[in-house]
DNA sequence: TTAATTAATCAAAAAATTTTGATTTAAGTA
DNA sequence: TACTTAAATCAAAATTTTTTGATTAATTAA
């Protein structure tokens, strides 16, 4: 009993930490700005990327990161590149349908 | 026209401020854990929802504001006693429909 | 092969957020 | 009136996040 109660609490508490994590992602100008242009754009690499968001590779390449790691968007790399996209899906679980067009591909 | 260009800029940018500023509120274990309990037992006060959620009284404090100047939470004063509710309506525009009943009341 | 390009990673510095404990203000209670 | 309670605010400390510039590894191009 008592643990039937204790494993409840871990799961709402890893619960409100997986939304933690993309509320974080999505939580920053920066990051919504290059949502915005993978909305618009579709798949990019860093290079063509950096130059819109006016933004030094190793920093763009940080908030890329933040944003893979909570699966709100995906990685391709093919050869030396690197292509990001918008994982639709996610954003679709996680935003209101208010919020496409600007922060969700295709609505 | 260069204004009207600054101008557009100036507009985006403050629309990605103000979503930073929503999603920020949200991204945070301890307030999601507060909406959470908020979803389920309407207004509540300051005193009441210390303990429930295991928090000091500054502590709290600190994070319902963080929630209501994101418009998140609404407060009403009564006497010494500060009742906040959650913000139906702005969490509506916001999350998607699959988050109701976990940080959305009444869905 | 050599040089250039792409992008990830690293460590240190800078900046922002959160926690803590105390103080303050206001209102209720004995 | 004096005492207690509720909650906001404050400053300092602690913690987390972001920025910066350099380095690295892998691939492409000359």
């Amino acid at each position: 009993m008592m643990e039937e109660i204790q494993l409840q609490d871990i799961s709402i508490d890893s619960f409100f930490e997986k939304y933690e994590l993309k509320f974080k992602a999505i939580a920053d100008k920066k990051r919504l700005q290059i949502m915005n242009i993978l909305t618009q754009k579709g798949a990019m690499c860093v290079c063509d990327l950096a130059p819109l968001v006016d933004m030094a590779q190793s920093k763009l390449s940080y908030h890329l990161k933040i944003l893979l790691e909570a699966n709100i968007i995906t990685k391709e790399t093919r050869g030396t590149w690197s292509y990001y996209e918008l994982n639709q899906e996610e954003l679709n679980h996680l935003l209101s349908h208010e919020l496409c067009c600007v922060f969700k591909p295709f609505c």
